[in-house]
RNA sequence: CGGGGCGUAGCGCAGCCUGGUAGCGCAUCUGCUUUGGGAGCAGAGGGUCGCAGGUUCAAAUCCUGCCGCCCCGACCA
């Protein structure tokens, strides 16, 4: 992609209405802008980051066996009613009536609907078990939305639904999307810590909130230190083998950490040593529930079992905030300069700054590395912009692509350019014939 | 919902107290000179001063009502 062609409005000055690190960066590059009381449009580099966050969910939800659907976004509100949720909800849930006075609302969650779903279209044991999910947007009228997406009232949610025969499958489908959250997580480059959580409007009997850290979160979290010494990029798992599965779990959860709600100081004290016990502050990426039939009793969702008996289905919900992960990256990762994107959600995976624009040599050099970047299967971002050297090194830093690639008339003259990782500030020259070889090894090595 | 703050050009702000018909920086456009970490000079364009009433010869400025946004608290992916 060129700059010149690209849709980017990069604020020099900070917004003002812009507290937290995220929600200045994202406003100040241009991913978003805001509608109403957090409502955001997502402009083409913010929809970058979603969309690369979404790639990885589809990816790991389908190893784990998730299949991917898609609800709307507008329910009856009978639906609701069946469930007993209407009335509980309260002034969270958007309200519609429509123009033949049916009352509709713009779906906060999707339990209802689903198991209305599988309830018409499941009659055997036989089709269970059953792990559906969709990426779609939902609506909370929070009391306060605030930090840009972090805490919006429209905001994009993976949520899964697991249905089984019986309790055990279906805490077995619960540690599966454990283990299969832990990997969605870090193959964004994240340590999301699984704490043990309250079941809250969802309902149900076990729950466990994943989190990433940052002075900002909003959560006071408390765990052990050994979280932060594992290796999340080792765990492979075989989804088949629940034992192995149950084994990842136990290995999480044996673990203490729990956010300032639930948090026991007496238990913390006992079971963690003092000089590994950590307090700070979390972000909350993903939300998973087990509720066995919570749900499908009163709605009836119930299937024929071996023995021609009715049961009713055993289910969990898997959430994952998917565009308050775009901020929860950012809070986990920039510095003064602005973004510093894992690479895996990095919009681009490299920016290509031209400093002569004009240049007839300088020009020919961005050109054919553009190119062969490009055809090399590498999304670069090229700023063939006008613009002084100053602007454009700030911008790039700004907007945080993991490697810029600079090339001016200098380098040109002596058929280097100069490669520099955004993380650490690292500048390497590099001979222009081995520079494409160089940065395919560098943008697909695997996160650590 | 309680408490606090703010709405003036795309962005950041001054002007308001003490009414006289709108200004600064950045950005934008044109030209020239510059060009390896947010350039210089010269010129230009752009504003129903959040909205609606009221007071007044005259309102961004004073009064009343409303709307919107931000921050702190109780709730939440």
């Amino acid at each position: 992609m060129r700059l010149s062609k690209f849709f980017m409005p990069v604020l020099r000055d900070d917004p003002k209405e812009a507290e937290i690190v995220s929600h200045r960066l994202m406003l100040r590059c241009g991913m978003i802008r805001q509608e109403t009381g957090g409502i955001y449009s997502w402009l083409p580099l913010g929809f970058r980051v979603l969309t690369k966050i979404m790639d990885i969910v589809r990816e790991e939800q389908a190893r784990a066996g998730g299949l991917e659907m898609l609800m709307p976004t507008i329910q009856p509100a009978s639906l609701w009613r069946e469930s007993g949720r209407y009335d509980d909800y309260g002034k969270e849930m958007l309200r519609i009536t429509d123009r033949r006075d049916n009352e509709l609302l713009y779906g906060p969650t999707n339990e209802e609907m689903i198991t209305s779903i599988v309830k018409s279209s499941v009659q055997s044991y036989k089709d269970l078990p059953l792990n559906l999910y969709h990426i779609q947007w939902k609506f909370r009228d929070e009391i306060r939305p605030r930090f840009g997406v972090m805490r919006g009232r429209e905001f994009l949610m993976k949520d899964g639904y697991s249905f089984d025969l019986t309790e055990e499958a279906g805490r077995e489908a619960y540690n599966r999307m454990f283990v299969s959250y832990l990997r969605t997580f870090a193959a964004m480059g994240l340590k999301a810590i699984p704490m043990r959580a309250e079941t809250g409007p969802i309902g149900g009997n076990e729950s466990h909130e994943f989190l990433i850290l940052a002075e900002t979160g909003e959560s006071g979290v408390f765990f052990d230190k050994a979280f932060l010494e594992k290796d999340w990029s080792g765990v492979d798992i075989d989804y088949d083998d629940a034992g192995a599965v149950a084994g990842v779990v136990k290995e999480f959860t044996s673990l203490y950490a729990a956010t300032e709600d639930i948090h026991d100081p007496a238990a913390f004290e006992r079971e963690v040593p003092e000089d590994r016990r950590v307090s700070g502050r979390g972000i909350e990426v993903g939300q998973i529930f087990f509720f066995g039939t919570k749900y499908s009793k009163p709605m009836g969702c119930a299937v024929q079992g071996p023995d021609g008996k009715e049961v009713y289905l055993q289910s969990g919900s898997y959430g994952i905030g998917v565009s308050r992960l775009v901020a929860g990256i950012i809070e986990a990762s920039h510095d003064e300069a602005g973004i510093i994107w894992p690479q895996p959600v990095a919009p681009f995976d490299l920016g290509l700054i031209n400093l002569r624009q004009g240049d007839a040599a300088t020009d020919g050099a961005c050109e054919k590395l553009y190119e062969e970047l490009s055809n090399a299967g590498l999304d670069v971002l090229y700023d063939d912009r006008s613009d002084r050297a100053g602007e454009k090194f700030t911008r790039m830093d700004l907007i945080g692509l993991p490697w810029q690639v600079v090339i001016g008339p200098r380098g040109v003259k002596s058929g280097m350019a100069e490669v520099k990782n955004r993380a650490t500030g690292e500048k390497t020259d590099v001979p222009f014939d081995t520079l494409t070889g160089l940065m395919l090894d560098k943008c697909t090595e695997v996160y650590a």
